[in-house]
DNA sequence: CGTTATTTTGAGGATCTTCAACCATAGTGG
DNA sequence: CCACTATGGTTGAAGATCCTCAAAATAACG
């Protein structure tokens, strides 16, 4: 119930949602499992036939290269899609995988059909998938551009905002990050070494600290600063910023903490 | 003429069009302007109402950072659309400029839409937005997880293929590339200076040559396998090859055009 | 409580960068 | 026609960042 919201809560930064189209979307997310970590959602050259959601857990994108290296292009929180390009591409070019415990809801075609019958839904999902694409080239930005701490602070300025939009950070910037370090160097295109290394200057430096699997950002401003972070690219702004608009949200993160 | 036969020529790749929907590709192309290179086509931070389709010449995406590095994210070669996006994001967050002479088509807000009336080319471009996720998610392992040499090599291969794709390439692997070794470097994460020694180990090896801004892969075979290039991220294969899968799909896309 | 995964640390080395030239080419204006 | 300038390509030397290798410490797990 409560993981049902997240990715309506994702969506709903661009367009805001009928009573209707929130239940249209409930019908088509009842099929759920429940997934282990490192399963495989789906594997390079697979031809998928449902579309995946996260609904709880963290999952990421990668490609594994002929060496055995691994690159990890996304991460996939709760409330992202993982394959909306499985009706399109017929093969996937990559694989997907859950790094913890997801809960997954499996999408088939005919539901994300019935509801891109919905042009506000058609619309959201068109959006999430621009997003994604918008997050990739800022990746490419942070591994081709930025120092090893700029790249893992910058990281970490992207997962804070993203686990902000859909509720999942609390009032003092702590949030459950669940990524080893060797998944974080993969992600950055460092060695767990390096990782190892920068997370402990920008914890000396007093930006982060880490509490077993939660990681608390003690100083946003500094923490962005110190990698350029500009949100712009995550296009969270899109709705105006009406004042309406921030209540409704605001009463639902209260509701749904409580539940 | 010509030129406005690349972009349907890259989407045949997926789809087949019909005869009434090439005319309508070339109704709502007809909007053109030539740009000196070096010329901006859309800004960071703007609004554009136009979608660019580039007709000739070479473009690229790219981010600029607060020390003022640059990053190219995205090549614009002939057939590829700049920013389909434009209509759902309503801010760019980055730019696009031209890097040679190029002619480029201006499609609005209503050009699309008539042209999205055919569900042929509105799955067409689908997946070239897809195709464009795609090429980013391999950029972003390119510069992860590739040495310097490494790197190059790949990024000639994609655009060996990319460009063989819409007929640019001559039949012994020549091909126009009009790209100096700084915007190389600005788009692999690298200097200048390694881009320049790389290329001479390429060169020195056999497998390239440079004849001007025009490049030879002398031994495509031994690149491709250097970099461990693997074409399958480009979706260059999505219409059945067989004469029969390629009946159907133009029957397909010939009953949903009629509905 | 033993086993495995993950984090942490150090030392030495490779790759790539920085800096600093110099050369080649093409376009410009006297 | 040629000096002058700008752009791009090429090269070498020195240094920084990050990697590799190796091992120990800590945490997680059945």
């Amino acid at each position: 119930m409560v993981h049902d919201s997240f990715f309506i809560r994702k969506l709903e930064h661009f367009v805001t949602f009928s009573p209707e189209e929130r239940q249209l979307f409930a019908r088509h997310t009842r099929r759920t499992v429940q997934l282990p970590p490192k399963h495989e959602i789906s594997s390079e050259g697979d031809n998928p036939q449902d579309v995946h959601l996260i609904l709880s857990g963290f999952a990421c994108r990668y490609k594994i290269l002929e060496d055995g290296s691994r690159q990890i292009v996304a991460y996939l929180v709760p409330g992202d899609f993982c394959d909306l390009h499985v009706f399109i591409l017929k093969e996937m070019d990559h694989a997907i995988a859950t790094l913890t415990d997801c809960h997954v809801a499996k999408l088939s075609s005919s539901d994300i059909a019935e509801l891109c019958e919905k042009p506000a839904i058609a619309k959201a999902l068109w959006w999430s998938t621009l997003v994604d694409q918008s997050v990739l080239r800022e990746w490419l930005v942070n591994v081709g551009r930025r120092s090893a701490e700029e790249r893992i602070a910058h990281l970490l300025c992207e997962l804070l905002v993203r686990l902000q939009s859909v509720g999942l950070v609390d009032h003092d910037n702590r949030f459950l990050l669940p990524v080893t370090q060797t998944e974080l160097a993969d992600t950055m295109g460092l060695t767990v070494v390096s990782v190892n290394k920068m997370i402990r200057n920008l914890r000396s430096e007093g930006m982060i600290s880490a509490e077993g699997k939660n990681l608390v950002v003690r100083d946003v401003g500094r923490l962005k600063e110190f990698c350029g972070f500009n949100e712009t690219y995550l296009h969270l702004r899109e709705k105006a910023p009406a004042s309406q608009g921030n209540r409704v949200a605001r009463d639902e993160a209260r509701d749904l903490s409580s539940a």
